[in-house]
DNA sequence: GGAATAGTCAACCAATTGATTGACTATTTA
DNA sequence: TAAATAGTCAATCAATTGGTTGACTATTCC
């Protein structure tokens, strides 16, 4: 559904259509990921339009980033204490 | 669990110490997050020692980063639209 | 203005998850 | 060498999740 929604807004039924579950269901899982940040729902009339929330997203991107930043910091440590190691 | 281990590596039951679960539990939790790329296990005596895999949480910075891109392409694109309504 | 469409909600049930406990193996310590 | 420690696994049960169905509301179309 996110990579979908990557591409352009749709309706719920739009979103629906070529899953193999029913439309209730899929609106269920539209409700987890809209209260996960990750997407909003918009009321246009009848329809309702999704599209993905780049603050969502952004906050699983930093989220991972600092693990990543971390790891590098750590090989950077690891890394001075071995050339110490050398220059003795 | 992720964010203790990155400070530094620790066994299962370092691990699972300040959890109010069982070891069982917390062993349970560190297989899930074995299986998803996120940690490694590696025996030492009978001793597990649970690390960071880095390359499961690049994986997970890496698939967001991308939503991220996508929305900024989006604007990009809604942003030359707008200017060249400017131009006519 | 009634039928059709879009979507949600509650009730229900099956499947999965989350936790515990006891039993077990492997390793270390006294 | 036996006790202690570290950790896993299977069985069990409660809680949660995932999906369907029918009923409902809101909006659009004929």
């Amino acid at each position: 559904m996110l990579e979908r929604l990557s591409q352009c807004d749709m309706t719920v039924g739009a979103l629906a259509e070529p899953l193999e579950m029913s439309l209730a269901a899929a609106s269920k899982h539209i409700g987890v990921l809209e209260e996960a940040g990750l997407i909003r729902r918009q009321k246009r009339g009848r329809e309702r339009v999704c599209s993905l929330d780049p603050r969502g997203l952004e906050a699983v991107r930093d989220w991972a980033e600092r693990y990543v930043g971390f790891w590098n910091e750590r090989l950077d440590a690891l890394d001075r204490a071995l050339k110490e190691l050398d220059d003795e």
